[in-house]
RNA sequence: GGAGAGAUGCCUGAGUGGCCGAAAGGAACAGUUUGCUAAACUGUCGUACUGGCAACGGUACCGAGGGUUCGAAUCCCUCUCUCUCCGCCA
């Protein structure tokens, strides 16, 4: 969510930072700076009609101690009327203040100035390539196949006990989700990630903290009858440890990873595209979260994608990072790389992390603050990555990796899977 | 699921209608001092909105929301959460 008076002190820039997002409805940063000098003039005028009859009732309250009984009752009258007031004027305030805030919440972050423009993903810039593009041999599979063939993974047993989008992991294929959870968890560790277990399920506080709610509300499950969230990522819990929260601002940088599944509707994708392990409904990822000093959240976001860079290079997946232009970047980011895999089989690229930094967008909602040695406080920056989701590696290591005779794991991950080929 | 107790500032904890934005202690921070990895003393020490160039003011907040009252941390109602005991259970 963005700060009012940074709207109101930076309204042409705001509108010109929205245009670069291809932000539809302009004439909200308006709309929102007339709603707040409402806001402000009936603060005011309640507040004075507060004072008077805060000091009428502190006049009532020593008359009567003296025992002037008849001085008190008379002033009474005159706090009725204020009453009155100020109750208008308070209603009229909170009416003012949900409007506000209705409108605050449909603005998206604004990019920052090295975002590009654009409004498809066509129009993403490719920021490096990596890794060479391997070359199959004639009867090579995509990785569905391939997952039937080696019997390691079972979209239709999963078909059978969830729905579509809910693949069971079999044998090896289990053990290589498991290797691959831990090979994460340790880099992210020795990188200086805490690791973190939170819930996965989440109130809805926590939904609006991190910007799922209102506007995601249909890409979460939602469990009614306690009212919580099945997680979309990791990024939800893991912020929102620091909801209404005040550091001190030698506790920042915060490192934290966390390993979970993640759940997500994903409605209305259908189609080759999602098919096999391109788009589930439920996956495992491991996900890097920091909160930083405004000073060099940017540096972060460079060292968190040179983080995730150093993954896809230890599993020897051939990737490309791209950076997001402004129509293709989430509503609550900042800037955003994306890291993209090459899946041989299908031959395309596939999208295994997001890197992003939210600045202020979130711990504004989140109230994520830090107190600086001259005691203001201000708010921090937020970033979080994918480190890595899985579905997409495990695709792109089976086209990839394919031989005549199995499929060969990579060298940094037998230690962790036990065995050097699925066959 | 049943019964009971409770929710106050960074923490502990007092406060049952006006003198309470809130005692006291602790923590933290700053200073003074003592010849020593510590003590003593003094001071500072919640958040947000708002007025003002500023100095300095105003308002709101004692789990959340509503009510009673001239006046609510304190009384009433609703909700949420926590704790204890019982039941169930990985």
């Amino acid at each position: 969510m963005l700060q009012v008076s940074y709207i109101r002190d930076n309204r042409d820039e705001v509108l010109n930072r929205l245009s670069v997002k291809n932000f539809k409805h302009p004439e909200l940063v308006d709309n929102i700076i007339k709603l707040d000098d409402d806001r402000r003039q009936t603060q005011t005028q309640l507040d004075s009609i507060a004072a008077e009859a805060n000091a009428s009732a502190k006049k009532i309250g020593d008359l009567m101690r003296q025992g002037l009984k008849d001085e008190a009752e008379s002033i009474k009258s005159q706090s009725n009327t204020n009453k009155e007031q100020s109750k208008i004027l308070s209603d009229k305030l909170s009416a003012i203040e949900i409007l506000l805030q209705n409108e605050l919440v449909l603005l998206p972050n604004l990019p920052h100035i090295s975002v590009p423009k654009g409004k498809t993903p066509e129009e993403n810039v490719v920021a490096l390539e990596h890794g060479k593009i391997p070359k199959l041999m004639q009867n090579a599979l995509p990785h569905w196949e391939l997952a039937t063939k080696y019997d390691i993974i079972d979209f239709e047993l999963g078909n059978k006990i969830a729905g579509a989008g809910f693949p069971v992991y079999k044998g090896k294929g289990a053990k290589l989700q498991r290797a691959l959870i831990n090979f994460f968890l340790d880099r992210a560790g020795e990188a200086g990630y805490r690791e973190m277990q939170p819930p996965i399920v989440v109130n809805e506080a926590s939904g609006f903290g991190t910007g799922q709610l209102p506007d995601k509300e249909g890409q979460m499950y939602h469990i009614g009858i306690d009212n919580l969230y099945l997680i979309p990522t990791a990024e939800v819990p893991v912020t929102n440890l620091y909801r209404d929260v005040i550091l001190k601002e030698d506790e920042l940088p915060i490192k934290n990873c966390a390993y979970t599944p993640c759940f997500r509707r994903e409605a209305g994708s259908y189609g080759a595209h999602v098919r096999g392990l391109n788009r589930l409904h439920q996956f495992d990822k491991v996900e890097i979260v920091q909160v930083v000093h405004p000073s060099h959240s940017y540096q972060v976001l460079e060292d968190m994608s040179a983080y995730v860079q150093s993954l896809l290079q230890a599993l020897e997946l051939p990737y490309r990072v791209l950076s997001l232009c402004g129509g293709d970047m989430g509503f609550t980011s900042a800037k955003t790389y994306d890291m993209e895999v090459w899946c041989a089989a299908q031959a395309r690229w596939l999208e295994v992390s997001s890197v992003s930094n939210f600045e202020t967008y979130q711990s504004n909602r989140l109230k994520l603050r830090f107190k600086s040695k001259e005691g203001k406080s201000q708010f921090a920056h937020t970033l979080n990555g994918s480190a890595l989701a899985l579905p997409r590696i495990v695709a792109s290591l089976l086209e990839n990796n394919q031989t005549e005779t199995g499929i060969k794991i990579p060298a940094a991950l037998i230690p962790y899977t036990g065995f050097e080929w699925i066959n």
